[in-house]
DNA sequence: CGCGTTTGACCGGCGC
DNA sequence: GCGCCGGTCAAACGCG
C-alpha cells in the first residue's frame, strides 16, 4: 500500500462553484479544517462536522492523483487498518487537497516537524509533523501529489484536545455568521 | 539557551 | 529469511 492509507474523511479544496469555501484564503481554509477536528466545545456538534460539508468521491481518487474532488465519510474501518496494526480504530484521519506554493500552511496550531521521507513515485518527499501541545498527539503528513505538485495533500491524524487562540479569533465571526444563515433559513 | 529542523539510523509490517 | 517501504527516533545543527 502507498500513498496515504486509512482515510476516514477527504476533503477537496478547489477554486470552483462548488466549493463552499472558494471565496477563502487558503489559509484561512487551513485554520477551518482542523477546528472542525478539535474535541472541545464546539468540534462534535453535528453543525460543525465534516461530514456537513458537500463533497463527493472516493479516496482512491486521491491517492494517485487522478480525481480533483474526493471525501469520503466512511467512518472507521477495522479491517481496512492493515497499517502498521498500532493505529487506534478511533483514530480520525482527514486528508485534504489545497493548491498552494507553499508546503506548509499555517492552520493555526504549532507543529514541530519530526521526520521527512522521501516517497515511492513521488518527486516531492513527505513530511511528518507533531502537535506541539504536552497533551496533544496530534500528527499530520504533508506531501504534494506526484502527478500535480501544485497540489499539497495535508493528513491530519487524531483530534487536538486543547483549544487554539489564534484559530478562534478568525472562526468566531464566520460562526457567528454561520448560525445566523442556519437560523434564517430554518424560519 | 530554547525551540524547531534536518537527516541518517532504526524498527516493524508486508510481500515474495 | 530477506528486502522494501512507511513511520519514528534522536543527535546534530541552525536560528532568533
Amino acid at each position: 500500500m502507498e500513498g496515504i492509507d486509512n482515510i476516514n474523511s477527504m476533503l477537496t479544496l478547489e477554486e470552483g462553484e462548488n466549493n463552499p469555501f472558494s471565496s477563502f484564503e487558503d489559509k484561512q481554509l487551513m485554520m477551518m479544517v482542523p477546528s472542525l477536528m478539535f474535541s472541545g466545545d464546539m468540534g462534535t456538534s453535528s453543525s460543525c462536522s465534516p461530514a456537513s460539508f458537500h463533497m463527493s468521491g472516493q479516496p482512491e481518487n486521491f491517492q494517485d492523483g487522478g480525481g480533483e474532488e474526493a471525501m469520503e465519510m466512511g467512518g472507521l474501518n477495522d479491517h481496512n487498518n492493515k497499517g502498521k496494526g498500532k493505529r487506534s480504530s478511533a483514530m480520525q484521519r482527514i486528508a485534504f487537497h489545497t493548491r498552494s506554493d507553499d508546503d506548509v500552511l499555517d492552520d493555526g496550531y504549532r507543529w514541530r516537524k519530526y521526520g521527512q521521507k522521501s516517497v515511492k513515485n513521488n518527486a516531492h518527499p513527505r513530511s511528518y509533523y507533531r502537535c506541539t501541545y504536552h497533551t496533544c498527539n496530534v500528527k499530520k503528513q504533508v506531501q504534494r501529489l506526484a502527478k500535480d505538485p501544485k497540489v499539497v495533500v495535508t493528513t491530519y491524524e487524531g483530534v487536538h484536545n486543547h483549544p487554539c487562540e489564534k484559530l478562534m479569533e478568525t472562526l468566531s465571526p464566520l460562526l457567528r455568521q454561520l448560525q445566523f444563515l442556519t437560523r434564517v433559513s430554518d424560519l
